[in-house]
DNA sequence: GTTGCAAGACCGACCGTTCTTTCTGTTACC
DNA sequence: GGTAACAGAAAGAACGGTCGGTCTTGCAAC
C-alpha cells in the first residue's frame, strides 16, 4: 500500500535529466534481448536477467510493469533495428531489383552470423501460441510491414516486365523462402540453406523476368 | 529392495496377457501429444496432462521416467505417422514427379487442417535451443530422412532431364519452402501461404524441366 | 527532497518428481 | 482348486526448486 501509486508529482518520465537517460533500463533490455533470443523467452526467468544485467528486482519492476512488457520491448527493438537496416539497404540500391537483392543479402548475412539462432519473431510466435496475445500482435505487425515492403519493391520491378507477374505472389514467395531459410539454417547448416535461399531469390527475379 | 528385480519367473513384460496392452500409457501419450502440439511443450505441465488423460502421477511416472521421455515419445509418434503417410503417397504415385506433387499436396493438406498449428518438429526445436538436447536429435533425424527422401525423388525425376539439375539443390529448396509454409501459414493465413507453396512446388518441377 | 538504483526478504503459485497406500486383476505354484 | 505373489493402476500427500511479482529499507545524486 504505502506509496499511493504516484505518477503526477516529480518528473513524469522520459528522462528527467541526470546522467544517461535510463542507464539500468537499457542494460536490462539489452541483457534480456540477448538471453531471450539465445535461450528462449519462457526459458529465461526474471532472476536470470537480474543476475546478468546486473540489477535488482525493484529496479526491474520500476521500468517494466511485468515480464511481458519486457518481452514486448525486446521485440519492438528488433523490429526497429530491422526496419532501419532494410530501409537503408533500399535507399542505397540503384534499382528496385537491386533493392530486393539487398534485402535478400541482408537475410543471408543474418544467417551467417555466429550468434544466429533463427528469426526472433518466429521464435517468439512459437512460444506464444495464443493468437490474442500482445506478443503475437507485434509479430504480425512486423510481418505485415515486411511483406508490404516487398510487394512495393516487386511492383516497381515488374512495371517494366512484359509478362506482368503478380507482385503480391512474388512477395509471398519471398517471405516463404525467408521464413524457411531462417528456420532451417541453424538446424541443417547455414551453408546449404543460405545457398538455397540465394538461388531462390535470384530465381524469383530472373524467372519472373 | 524387496522384489529382487525378478524378470524370469512370471511374465517378463511386453504384455503378460490381460485386457489391453498399456491402456493408460496410450491415453497419456495421446493427451500429451494433443496438448504439446496445441499449446507448446514447456507451457503444458505434467499436472495438466494428468487431469485431462486422466491418470495419476504414479501411473505417469511408471510409464515415462520423466517428462522428457514423454516429449520424445510424442515426437517419435509424429515422425512415425508422417513417414507412413509419405511412403504411402509415394507408392501410390504413378511417377517420381507425381510422388513429389503428392508430398507437396500432403503438406498443403496439413496446412489446411483446422487444428494446424505449424510443424511439430520446428516448434519443438524452437522450445529446445540446446543443440545437444535429445529432443533436437529427434528433430534432426526426422529432417535428415525428409531431405534424403526428397533428393531420391528428384534424382529420379531429373534422370530424364536434358539440363540435369542438382537433386540436392532441389530437395533443399523444397524443404526451405515447406518450412516457410509451415511456419507462416498460421501467422499470415492458410490461403495465401498455401497457394504460394503450391506455386513454388509446381515451379520447382517445371522450371528445372 | 525527490528520484533512481541497490539489496534482499517475502509471497503464492506452479514446476517436475518421489513417495506411501490401497485396490484390482492375472499369473504361478502347491 | 486354493492361495500366495505380483504387476498395473488409482489416489493423493509431500518434496525442493523456481516462477513472476510485491514490498521495505537505505543510499547517492542532482
Amino acid at each position: 500500500m504505502a506509496a499511493p501509486t504516484r505518477s503526477a508529482p516529480g518528473g513524469p518520465n522520459g528522462g528527467p535529466g541526470g546522467h544517461g537517460r535510463s542507464e539500468a533500463r537499457e542494460r536490462l533490455l539489452a541483457t534480456a534481448s540477448k538471453l531471450f533470443y539465445g535461450e528462449g523467452i519462457r526459458a529465461v526467468g526474471v532472476e536470470r536477467i537480474l543476475a546478468e544485467a546486473p540489477a535488482t528486482r525493484a529496479t526491474f519492476y520500476r521500468h517494466f510493469p511485468s515480464k511481458e512488457d519486457l518481452v514486448l520491448a525486446y521485440l519492438r527493438g528488433v523490429d526497429t533495428q530491422i526496419r532501419a537496416a532494410v530501409e537503408a539497404a533500399i535507399e542505397t540500391a540503384p534499382s528496385p531489383a537491386d533493392a530486393l537483392r539487398a534485402v535478400g543479402t541482408a537475410v543471408a548475412d543474418d544467417l551467417a552470423r555466429p550468434e544466429f539462432r533463427g528469426c526472433a519473431f518466429l521464435k517468439a510466435a512459437a512460444e506464444y501460441p495464443d493468437p490474442d496475445d500482445p506478443v503475437r500482435k507485434v509479430v504480425l505487425d512486423h510481418r505485415a510491414w515486411y511483406v508490404t515492403m516487398l510487394a512495393e519493391l516487386f511492383t516497381q520491378v515488374f512495371e517494366t516486365s512484359p509478362r506482368r507477374p503478380d507482385p503480391q505472389h512474388a512477395a509471398r514467395h519471398f517471405v516463404m523462402m525467408r521464413d524457411g531459410a531462417m528456420t532451417g539454417a541453424h538446424l541443417d547448416g547455414v551453408d546449404s540453406v543460405g545457398a538455397a535461399f540465394h538461388r531462390g531469390v535470384e530465381g524469383l527475379l530472373t524467372v519472373l523476368h
